[in-house]
DNA sequence: TGTGATGATTGTGT
DNA sequence: ACACAATCATCACA
């Protein structure tokens, strides 16, 4: 201390001062900081020096002789003093300084002892930080637009509950750490948690519908197992337990396929279901493909033969058979391995194909609506245009060209490949598989939630398989599904996300030619 | 200024 | 290490 008094009355008088004047200053005042009597002396020279701004530019100089000023209750001062120094890149130290002065003086102002962390705020913005101790200005807390898209894309694209790894890449792609994409979705599953049960009567509504399709399946006889039982669902394709009775499940004439196992398996209340680990096998899985299917073994050679089918080679415990729906109990069974599960799930009654692929191995969803009857580039006419019995309802007005923002996912590439394997409803349904696909969209082209004005939803006489569509089509990509029927007071509705983890789905609704 | 949304932190349980 | 709930602090917006 006394040999730095000494040497700045040394070099008082001159215009700048040595290098090793300011650096003994700055290591005075850090490790004195916690003293301010003792320091004292050593701020009131330099607050007389000519040297001052000089000195004044080190952060624990400028640090110490505002607190001293502070202390001396010259908050004013102390805050000239701020403004006056040039401390390179800033000093969080001396913003947080700058604000308790504040704070200090707003409390003087309001005649109170405490401020409530909302009046602390509000007293920053109203006296932000001087660009001398913040030269990048206050910026903003909240993740920029595009991260936080990049991170609802991939919740409500791919899995709300990301590897490792997959954070990491995230955090690679956002710039965030990450500890903050681990945060980013743990809040968004707990506020998605959150939005559910605010939202309990659809949830009712849906969970009922699982609860009344297991009934239905346990009991065919059962009085809900109406198709009209239930006013919310009229005209609504219903499961029934067809395949219960020895048959196979669920011809299109008898019976239409279930929302609710579907439910299970793409996330309602079967999100957990599904995201289970993948290790646990006690069945094999041919066993677990007769027991979860309920698929007969001649139903199973007729329909597996395609290369990158899995389902004899993929058992385990997350298989509930409860998901008797061919359609659901393929894609639990595709989680469960890590191949390709192709199944195309039969001919609705518009003569609308549904295709549906599963590719568990893949993170990126790609999801098409293609038309073989319009291959062409344009691809984008809508094919609907020739289904008059077609019907597409909304509870409102769509965005403004909806209709072409949903063409604008019909797939306009050239159909590439054969599916591999058909799944009908029944022998008697099966359908001759069309001779080619259109390769997926990327998923990047559904960054945005898509509505349902924006797909083709089926009437309410065509089978399960083109709701499924419709549906997956919305929910991957994070729109909310819903559909009214013409001269039903009745809604059908709900929101939920694909818990498909590290998958991902291709449906694609074909028209035969 | 009130309010809802958002990011982070902490504590608990597995 | 992770999921989760509760909570806090911060922020934008009406």
């Amino acid at each position: 201390m006394q040999s730095f008094l000494m040497l700045l009355r040394e070099h008082g008088g001159s215009c700048s001062p040595p290098a090793e004047l300011v650096t003994l200053a700055g290591r005075l005042c850090r490790d004195l900081q916690d003293d301010l009597t003792q320091v004292q002396p050593l701020v009131a020279a330099v607050l007389a020096s000519q040297l001052r701004l000089h000195l004044l530019d080190n952060e624990h100089v400028a640090l110490v002789c505002a607190r001293v000023l502070v202390q001396q209750e010259q908050q004013q001062a102390a805050c000239r003093l701020l403004e006056g120094c040039r401390v390179p890149g800033g000093s969080k130290e001396l913003v947080h300084l700058w604000n308790d002065i504040h704070y200090c003086l707003a409390m003087r102002r309001l005649g109170v002892v405490t401020l409530s962390p909302v009046q602390k705020f509000r007293c920053r913005r109203r006296n932000p930080p001087p660009p001398s101790i913040c030269p990048e200005g206050p910026k903003s807390r909240n993740f920029p637009r595009e991260v936080r898209q990049t991170l609802k894309d991939f919740a409500s694209g791919v899995s709300t509950n990301p590897s490792k790894a997959e954070r990491e890449n995230l955090a690679l792609e956002t710039g965030l750490t990450a500890e903050q994409v681990y945060n980013w979705f743990a809040n968004y599953r707990r506020r998605q948690r959150s939005l559910l049960q605010h939202m309990e009567p659809t949830q009712k509504v849906v969970s009922e519908e699982v609860h009344s399709a297991k009934e239905r399946e346990l009991n065919p006889l059962h009085p809900s197992s109406s198709p009209h039982g239930d006013s919310a669902f009229v005209g609504r394709p219903q499961w029934s337990a067809g395949h219960e009775e020895g048959g196979p499940p669920g011809s299109l004439e008898n019976t239409q396929a279930s929302w609710a196992p579907l439910a299970l398996a793409l996330g309602f209340p079967g999100v957990n279901t599904v995201s289970k680990p993948l290790s646990a096998r006690s069945l094999s899985g041919d066993e677990r493909y007769l027991e979860g299917s309920g698929l007969d073994s001649a139903t199973l050679s007729h329909i597996c033969p395609g290369p990158g089918l899995c389902p004899l080679a993929a058992g385990s415990d997350i298989l509930d058979p409860s998901l008797a729906a061919p359609e659901s109990w393929l894609m639990s069974l595709a989680l469960a391995s890590s191949k390709e599960v192709c199944f195309q799930s039969g001919q609705t009654a518009h003569g609308h194909i549904l295709d549906s692929r599963i590719h568990p191995s893949d993170t990126a969803v790609a999801m098409s609506i293609a038309s073989l009857g319009d291959p062409s580039p344009a691809g984008l006419s809508d094919p609907h245009n020739d289904s008059p019995q077609s019907v597409c309802t909304e509870e409102g007005p769509g965005p403004s060209g909806g209709r072409s923002e949903m063409n604008g996912f019909l797939v306009t590439q050239p159909p590439l490949q054969a599916c591999e394997f058909i799944l009908p409803h029944s022998l008697q349904d099966l359908v001759p598989a069309p001779s080619a696909f259109p390769s997926p969209v990327s998923a990047s082209e559904l960054s945005h939630p898509l509505t349902s004005s924006q797909v083709q939803w089926p009437d309410g006489q065509a089978s399960c398989d083109a709701f499924w569509g419709a549906r997956m089509l919305l929910e991957f990509s994070g729109g909310s599904w819903g559909r009214t029927i013409p001269g039903e007071p009745s809604q059908q509705h709900g929101r939920s996300r694909c818990g498909l983890t590290s998958c991902a789905a291709q449906v694609t609704e074909l028209y035969p030619e």
